[in-house]
RNA sequence: GGGCGGAUAGCUCAGUUGGUAGAGCGCCUGCCUUACAAGCAGGAUGUCGGGGGUUCAAGUCCCUCUUCGCCCACCA
């Protein structure tokens, strides 16, 4: 390849050019399909499926970045690479946004299309957003293999998914029961405990009123925040210690508006007897807490709310006492929603002259996660997993180190929620899911199979019997918690679960450990024989830049597309709209993808920065015009190999191969640990502090240079260390590397840096003692600049210098790089002696650790200044040395520590006592032209 | 009520076996120096939340207090 183009480079980088070019090829290439399997190790990370409804937000952003860097670098050090996408169904989510959809489009509920052709419509919703998401991935440039896209709804996973289905309920670890569970009234659908999020700090009313007594000898009052569900009451409760209660137990109340007779009973585990009154009312049906205590009283219990949780209109009265039920005074309150029904019934109290007061109380208050309704206990006949059977292999996983969760705080969290899970609610009265493959005869006996032909054959049921099958479908999280399997083929013995099961790591957030996590554990452990991964990397939430959670109701959710490609003003997030008055730039894809791999330290919530994001696209077109100036001075040359001139390398070219060689190394080892951020500043220290401040500023002289074999030996140094940086920065940032590689000369390269090779091996280019001989050179050019900076010397005035070091191996060291020190730093002469030399009258110094740099300024200085410098210099050093040697008076000091230590902080005072004395002198030298 | 994490420069945060406090941004000064003004050079800035302890030595280990988050839990 020649380097024609380069010419035309622009002087400033335009990420949306480069970023729209390479995914396509790359993509056709078939770059991000595993290589041919010849034996090597593999890599393997299944994306956590995003909802196909959804659209890209910044958590999606970090977790595929992260991802996305971990499989481009180990894909980059050879390994047999999968990183397999796909999405979710979402059930509840979906069907949400579809019923929102179609009510606002048509005025329609779900109910009115009904269910085969709500589905159809669902179907329909995702084949036309379910690619809005797969397009965003690619912006973001993920390294994901589309040959294997998978969605929790294929035909192949819901196979999985009735596979799993049936096998647990044959081994009796699935079963249907009537239970207390969590119901959403707005989406009529049960919930897990998890789908149920606590609202702290509700302001509710605690309620008081009075039970008439059945014999009318008296009232019990109590206390509730529910007063409506004094129509579902099967007693009250008070505390057998209590004295005041005492006398009412056993006796019975009249229920004042329904007219049924109920006991007081005596219940130690739920009454606070300090609380409210001391006298509980009873709901078994309609609280988890009554519900227990009416199993151990064995209290009537019945529902007195439908699937709205509206009064029903039928009460079901199976049980005896419940005949006694006034239905004339029952039909007042039927149909009124819950918080009708409240006012209702508390009306009907006052009435009655049972209303004995209120006060506001702090509550806790259910709510779904999904629709923020608060949730209504509801009892039903659900399907449940018996999940302590899953859960003990899968947390001895984890106990065992089989599985190492990273960051290890998380582990307690795991164990804690691992060791008191409750059965999970499975079943789901949603329509959008995989339904649950139970079948019903007329009788109502149940059979559970693959489909109703299996089960007509299983059991021998002929024409005549008529199945009917099981409306509900399954919580979303069924199918997830199959992902790292069911996407490999399974239950088939495919290959790819031969050479990709388990994964290699699962990098996802920390809010879905339960959800998602301890459930793939579970299953992954009981289906597959082996937990699904070695390791769980746990990243951590993305807030707004105070730390807020980002969400649409707050306004501050910052639209990682806004960032790439730029928007206008009106469409930036709200809080962020004074600092951009012109709108967001397009940062790019590159720059989103460092600052959040920057800002990946362990543990820590990220606290977004647009300022940070813009500080990557400057370093994205840092890297650019350092790629650029290479490129013009190889003046369109294909320079020769490293190799090649390896006898011609100069002690600069060393230094800044041995400089590359631990920053390659020091990148890989942060990857490795999962420090993600300390992997990002290694490469930006490296290319920019190190490779463009120094190397490319020392090389130049080398470059406008009449000497060839000087001059091809930085231009081969420069492209071989330009090379292996974009490589290292590839996983960070794959657009640009990508854009300035492919214009790089090099010989024998493979078609994509996707597919080369990450900077490995190169420890044999390690010399650290040439890296300190240039700390002894960027101390010296850096000391002349303070000089020439502190007393305003123009840049283009040459200027004398005088380098003075008691050190005879320093100053051998220092003029073995006088040449370059010279050059970059503008002198007219430099001399390197001992600090008894004679020095000019009129000087500025500036001491460093090893060396005192002293700079002639005739006629230029300014004595005052100068003086207070030096005195501020002799300060700074002689509290160093009194702290030194205040430690090497102490005997248990010079006893007790290592001798190393000692030694070193010896070595150290000595130093600053030659740097105070030379001060000292320079410090005469100016107090006495200033009395001139 | 239990558990977890944070408090370090003006801001956001690093600081991995205890051994001279760092980065980015911002700020001040000077520069269009043969890639880059999205840049270059230089500079200022910290009783490492308070108190106690262990140690020759503590931002780092232990105790305690203050304070801010998050997660889990059936108090009407």
């Amino acid at each position: 390849m020649t380097t024609d183009q380069t010419a035309e480079l622009a002087s400033s980088y335009d990420p949306t050019e480069a970023e729209t070019k390479w995914y396509p090829i790359w993509e056709k290439e078939g770059y991000f399909a595993p290589a041919e399997d010849t034996g090597q190790e593999t890599y393997t990370i299944v994306i956590p499926p995003p909802n196909v409804t959804g659209a890209l937000h910044m958590g999606h952003a970090l977790t595929v970045t992260l991802q996305d860097m971990l499989i481009r670098w180990r894909r980059m050090q050879g390994k047999r690479t999968l990183w397999l996408p796909g999405t979710d169904h979402a059930g509840i989510a979906t069907q949400m946004v579809v019923e929102r959809a179609l009510q606002a489009e048509e005025g329609k509920t779900r109910y009115d299309l009904g269910r085969e052709a709500f589905i159809e419509r669902v179907w329909q919703w995702k084949k036309q957003y379910g690619s809005r998401i797969t397009t965003q991935l690619r912006t973001m440039g993920c390294s994901l293999d589309w040959s294997r896209e998978r969605f929790t709804m294929d035909e192949h996973l819901s196979k999985a998914v009735l596979e799993v289905f049936v096998k647990l309920h044959e081994e009796g670890l699935i079963y249907r029961a009537e239970r207390l569970v969590n119901w959403c009234p707005q989406s009529h659908t049960a919930l897990s405990d998890l789908e149920v999020e606590r609202l702290e700090n509700h302001q509710g009313e605690l309620y008081e009123f009075a039970y008439p007594l059945a014999d009318g000898s008296g009232h019990i009052v109590v206390a509730t925040t529910r007063p409506e569900t004094m129509l579902g009451d099967g007693a009250v409760a008070v505390h057998p210690d209590d004295e005041r209660q005492k006398d009412f137990i056993g006796k019975k109340i009249k229920h004042p508006i329904l007219g049924y007779e109920f006991p007081i009973v005596a219940d130690p585990i739920l009454v606070d007897p300090e609380f409210g009154t001391g006298a509980v009312k009873v709901t078994p049906a309609h609280d988890f807490n009554d519900f227990e205590t009416g199993k151990r009283h064995n209290l009537t219990l019945f529902n007195i709310f439908d699937e709205n949780a509206c009064i029903l209109k039928n009460p079901e009265v199976k049980d005896p006492i419940l005949s006694q039920i006034d239905m004339d005074a029952w039909a007042k309150f039927a149909g009124m929603d819950r918080f009708e029904a409240r006012k209702a019934v508390k009306k009907t109290l006052n009435e009655l002259g049972l209303e004995r007061g209120s006060k506001p109380h702090q509550m806790a208050l259910g709510v779904s996660q999904r629709t923020g309704v608060v949730v209504e206990p509801r009892l039903s006949v659900q399907w449940f997993v018996d999940i302590k059977p899953l859960a003990e292999p899968a947390l001895e996983a984890v106990k065992s180190g089989e599985t190492k969760i990273v960051p290890e705080s998380w582990t307690k969290t795991y164990y804690h929620w691992m060791e008191n899970i409750q059965d999970w609610c499975i079943s789901r009265q949603l329509w959008w899911g995989h339904r649950i493959p139970a079948w019903y005869d007329e009788n109502g006996k149940v059979y559970v199979g693959r489909s109703e032909e299996e089960i007509r054959q299983e059991h021998s049921l002929g024409e005549d019997v008529s199945l009917r099958q099981d409306e509900d479908v399954l919580d979303t999280w069924f199918s997830s918690a199959l992902w790292p399997f069911s996407t490999l083929g399974w239950p088939n013995q495919t290959d790819d679960l031969k050479s990709f099961y388990p994964n290699s790591v699962l990098e996802t957030g920390s809010d879905i450990l339960f959800f998602w996590v301890a459930r793939m554990m579970m299953m992954g452990t009981k289906f597959m024989g082996k937990p699904p991964f070695p390791t769980i990397y746990l990243h951590a939430m993305v807030r707004d830049k105070f730390g807020e959670k980002m969400s649409k109701t707050k306004g501050n959710v910052i639209d990682p597309l806004h960032l790439i490609n730029g928007c206008p003003q009106e469409e930036v997030t709200q809080q962020f709209q004074s600092d951009y008055p012109e709108g967001f730039p397009a940062f790019g894809a590159d720059a989103l993808r460092f600052t959040l791999a920057a800002m990946s330290m362990s543990g820590r919530d990220i606290k977004l920065s647009v300022e940070r994001v813009a500080g990557y696209r400057a370093f994205a077109n840092k890297i650019w015009n350092a790629a650029r100036f290479v490129l013009m001075r190889l003046e369109g040359q294909t320079p020769a190999t490293i190799e090649a001139v390896k006898s011609d390398l100069e002690p600069m070219d060393h230094y800044i191969l041995s400089r590359l060689a631990d920053a390659a190394s020091s990148t890989d080892k942060a990857l490795e640990a999962y420090r993600f951020s300390d992997a990002a500043s290694s490469v930006y220290q490296f290319f920019w502090h190190e490779f463009c401040d120094w190397y490319i500023e020392l090389v130049k002289s080398r470059l406008f240079s009449d000497d060839e074999k000087s001059k091809a030996a930085a231009q081969s140094t420069l492209v071989y260390v330009l090379d292996q940086a974009l490589r290292m920065l590839h996983p960070f940032m794959p657009f640009i590397t990508e854009e300035l590689w492919q214009k790089l000369p090099l010989q024998g390269a493979k078609a994509s840096i996707c597919t080369s090779d990450f900077p490995l091996g190169l420890d044999a280019l390690r010399n650290t003692a040439l890296e300190q001989d240039f700390d002894l050179l960027k101390d010296a050019i850096t000391g002349i600049r303070t000089v020439r900076s502190e007393s305003n010397v123009p840049p283009s005035k040459k200027v004398e210098v005088m380098l003075l070091s008691p050190d005879a191996d320093t100053r051998a060291r220092l003029e073995a790089y006088a040449k370059d020190i010279a050059h970059i730093s503008k002198t007219e002469s430099l001399t390197i002696a001992e600090p008894s030399v004679a020095r000019p009258g009129q000087a500025g110094v500036h001491v460093v650790e090893k060396f005192e740099v002293v700079v002639s300024l005739e006629g230029l200085v300014d004595f005052e200044e100068e003086k207070s410098r030096i005195e501020k210099s002799i300060a700074k050093n002689q509290k160093d040395l009194d702290k030194i040697n205040a430690k090497l008076g102490n005997e248990k000091f010079l006893s007790r520590a290592p001798a190393a230590v000692v030694e070193k902080d010896r070595a150290r005072a000595s130093e600053l006592d030659a740097m105070i004395s030379a001060l000292n002198e320079s410090l005469e030298k100016v107090k006495s032209a200033l009395n001139a």
